[in-house]
DNA sequence: TCTAATTAGTTCTAGGATGAACTTATTCGG
DNA sequence: CCGAATAAGTTCATCCTAGAACTAATTAGA
């Protein structure tokens, strides 16, 4: 093991060796003891102890202190991360009405988390001088210089084809059709790989790695907003699809006949189960203008109004979930977007409707045999840590 | 390496060793050179070369002649296979109107194909006893002997869970809700392992086997005929869902308030786009039962009303594969199904209906990035044949 | 406070996978 | 017809992984 680098061992090429692999095993799941490393690769116990003396020698894997052994009998386990020197991780949203922008090290520490709100279908000339502007600021107070950068992830507020970086016709952010990112945004990272993905799919990667979908290789991300969307998890890959059109719930075709949907179809899920009318609705209600936080906070602190409008969301919604039940019968579905922060308002017509529109009903099956529905536990940034979470996982790899 | 066996080597246990993995490949792929095992594997050429001098000495490997070279330079490869001596798989269909049984060696030399026709909602008694006098028949005048049985697989049409081999709630099987494959087949095959999917995984197995998704990791199978439905594949690897239920796209509700469906619920993609109705037509208007093959090669035959029918169904499915695009974004649709013999009387209507129902449309993406769209290279064993690849993948194992 | 049980992690050796260099078998072009 | 080019397949020394047996660190219970 002479001379290896971080960098080249966090790239694709090397994954075959017992280091490679426990390095790209702790880049993709934060914290690990020795024999959770073990179980995860597949590697002995004794290759996994040999490669990690020697990654301790080389100081790219820190221990961080061995865990206080709750309940649990036997040795406790040391707990190990990659050494959060060795470099750090941007993480971006483009989203329809803001971009955020997340630093953090390879060990998954948070080191800055800051976001600007934007008009809707804001150029791309401001995106590239805010996220500029964003890292120089992320960046600042950080013993981490630019220097140690190791990848960008870029989770983007519409269809984006993670291969090229090629926006699609996009409903929510129109003048971005045909923007490719890497171009875009390349300049400000000379060398350093970027990655990109829909809003979706990073979210899917970051319930994956920190949230509700631990432990899941297969399971669906719901995301029930202003869109309607989603993504595929299967085999603990998220899948893209050949244009990076995968997930795309709320664009399925109901009625052909039906209202015009922003996407250019009729008919769509989304136009039925859009927290849009229902936002509208509680504007005229209280007479001022709303975002869907501000419905789920009312709803929350007991609003009869709001809460009305979130369970009929939810009701509505459950047309889409019964379709996933249909196609995919997961084990999981986690629930994500602003509405999901309701809690059980949401979750219970959700459930409902689900087992209405569903194929397989209850007492069809044994309940270990059923679908989970959980929401998920993040509340706004989600999609900016599974940006991150793109960088550690080396997915969908751009330059 | 002392004293391997072809049965050990097939079991999953033993899948790590070089040996185990070129069976393993072998039984998947069939014929394959020594350099391809050595690229499917990812196994050095030296380990390959070495492991299959172990095998060829066992006799548990055969060459099956040198490739006459077509056009390329270079020494032509040495073409092998699994030893057919070594044994035989049995591959069941249990369908809605027949029961087919199809017999093969670990070469992928089918040996025997028989099946018969039975009424709707048949019993399990006469499955059992239909499927014994078929085995029965298949191993009369074969050297092959029942003891030589590896594994035997059950494509089943309607809903079954892969893992327990439980039949749920079917359809077009009524009487068959609930029956356990391996209870009501296991005695049959004594200690021989049963594995059992729905007929459209089986018929997926099939295609990326030996039909039209071959060299595909991700695709979908599309399954027109008088139910609709399909199958995921995944990573190479077929999605079955928590309960056996993924791929039902037939099921999947458009109208809440529509025509009641066979499943329970109402306005499913199946009342629309089944073939049942325009058979029904067809029947009315030639005067006599009719099936769909008959009604297919009418219509290849030059009839304009059995052409119409056809054109109609096609453009009905094509709501079907709109959601398959929105959902999936696949590289590549199979269309499966009787209908699909119909080749482009069926394709043209279809494709042109999956453009208008898909989110992404002609113009949006490279060519290189659109779904492509290929009817079933199987025409009446696909299912069956999938069944004996499931034996030849161990996929979905019971026992 | 001691022992058994349990789990984490290390050491060492045997066996085996690897890759470089080689041989073998073919096509193509002069 | 011959040599260069190309690709398949083999051999062998080196290095590395895996598994058994070990040590280490903790809890539970007597």
């Amino acid at each position: 093991m002479n001379r290896i680098e971080l960098k080249s061992l966090l790239a694709e090429s090397t994954v075959a060796t017992p280091a490679g692999r426990i390095v790209r095993t702790l880049s993709e799941r934060g914290a690990l003891s020795a024999t959770q490393i073990s179980r995860l690769t597949g590697l002995a116990k004794s290759t996994v102890s040999t490669a990690l003396t020697e990654l301790r020698r080389l100081e790219m894997v820190v221990e961080v202190g061995s865990e206080a052994a709750s309940g649990s009998v036997g040795r406790p386990a040391t707990t190990l991360t990659l050494n959060p020197r060795a470099g750090s991780c941007i993480g971006i949203l483009v989203g329809q009405t803001e971009i955020q922008v997340i630093l953090a090290d390879v060990a998954h520490t948070v080191l800055s988390d800051q976001s600007v709100l934007l008009e809707p279908d804001y150029s791309t000339e401001l995106a590239a001088e805010v996220v500029a502007r964003l890292i120089a600021e992320a960046y600042e107070g950080q013993w981490h210089a630019p220097e140690g950068l190791l990848g960008v992830g870029i989770a983007v507020g519409g269809p984006v084809n993670p291969v090229t970086g090629k926006m699609l016709r996009a409903g929510g952010m129109p003048s971005w059709a045909g923007v490719d990112m890497r171009e875009l945004f390349g300049a400000m990272f000379d060398g350093v790989p970027i990655f990109c993905d829909n809003e979706s799919n990073c979210a899917a990667i970051a319930e994956m790695t920190w949230g509700a979908a631990q432990g899941f290789d297969n399971f669906i991300v719901y995301t029930l907003d202003l869109g309607v969307g989603g993504a595929i998890v299967a085999g603990g890959q998220v899948l893209t699809g050949i244009a990076g059109g995968a997930g795309e719930f709320g664009h399925v075709v109901l009625d052909p006949e039906g209202p015009p949907c922003r996407c250019g179809n009729r008919g769509c899920i989304e136009t039925y189960a859009s927290f849009r009318g229902p936002l509208a609705e509680a504007e005229r209600h209280f007479g001022r203008p709303m975002r869907t936080t501000d419905v789920v906070e009312l709803a929350l602190a007991g609003d009869a109004t709001c809460r009305r409008l979130i369970e009929e969301a939810g009701a509505a919604g459950g047309h889409g979930l019964g379709l996933i039940g249909s196609v995919f019968n997961p084990p999981l579905v986690v629930v994500s977007g602003r509405l999901a922060t309701a809690g059980d308002i949401l979750m219970k017509p959700l459930a409902a409707s689900f087992e209405r529109y569903g194929l397989i009903k209850h007492g069809d099956v044994p309940d270990s045999a059923r679908t989970i529905l959980r929401p998920s536990r993040f509340t706004d940034n989600g999609a900016c840590m599974g940006a991150v979470g793109l960088v550690l996982r080396h997915h969908g790899r751009l330059q």
